[in-house]
DNA sequence: GCAGAACTTAGAATCATTCTAAACTGCTTG
DNA sequence: CAAGCAGTTTAGAATGATTCTAAGTTCTGC
């Protein structure tokens, strides 16, 4: 067995979380191959299929705080549906109204121009393009 | 009295909804004056205010009608907060994170260049652009 | 090892929204 | 204009997602 696993434990202290058992679980999960949308249900039937115990709402804490802790971002695409998108770096997505498929795509490309300024006593957070498409 | 009020029966007919007391009053408020942004509790609230009988309800059956009719757009920010814009032409949104507030820009100046053609399959609804900006 | 803080948990609570079934109302026709 | 009926409204129950609570459990530093 065994190649280079990621020490996902260490990855938590980093983002100033303690590495419980749980947390560990959902990271291994989250973080263990390429980019993923998840949902805090999905995700929670994907953890307890590892066999390892966590309760719904700790899955809600842990994306909360992985999120505030800029270790995801959570996109809202529809009214009571929110993604939690393990690629935090730059890029939009793509919505499939018809059945809730969510999909990246590269900013590389995109470019936006003409954007107004912030209204004044604001500072930019981000700005979220999303391309709404359906069957 | 009078000026000339617009005739929010006729409106509503030509959308194919049926122009009852509550659906006319809900109407006036939306129309009556300049764009808005409304939730189905601060509507509730407003219409309550008119002294015309509104079920909640009610609200949320006819945001939804009316925004299947074309007469309003959706807008979802933020998980478990819905708006409703009567502006329903090309624009996108500045929402302040810190105190929910949205406010519309005019998409004239803005251009985005380099979108990716959508999924084989799928046709494109729309573009939502959300700058995101905190206090 | 142990204390205490941080974390997890089951279940209750909350919030926004939708559903249900019954009462009502606008519209059409005679 | 009376009748009838489909389309609407309504109060309250139901749902679904998320958060809270209070109590038990587990990390971590010493």
């Amino acid at each position: 067995m065994s190649g280079t696993s990621p020490d996902y434990a260490a990855r938590l202290r980093e983002a100033g979380l303690r590495p419980t058992r749980q947390r560990v679980a959902l990271a291994r999960v989250l973080f263990g191959a390429g980019h993923r949308h998840v949902t805090a249900e999905s995700l929670h039937a994907e953890v307890k299929a590892t066999r390892i115990p966590v309760a719904l709402a700790t899955v809600y804490n842990a994306l909360n705080q992985f999120r505030d802790a800029g270790l995801l971002r959570e996109v809202v695409v529809a009214p009571g549906r929110s993604y939690f998108d393990t690629n935090t770096g730059h890029h939009h997505h793509f919505f499939v109204e018809t059945d809730g498929e969510l999909h990246d795509f590269p900013s590389d490309k995109v470019t936006i121009a003409g954007l107004p300024t912030p209204p004044k006593g604001t500072k930019l957070s981000r700005v979220d393009v999303i391309v709404r498409v359906r069957r």
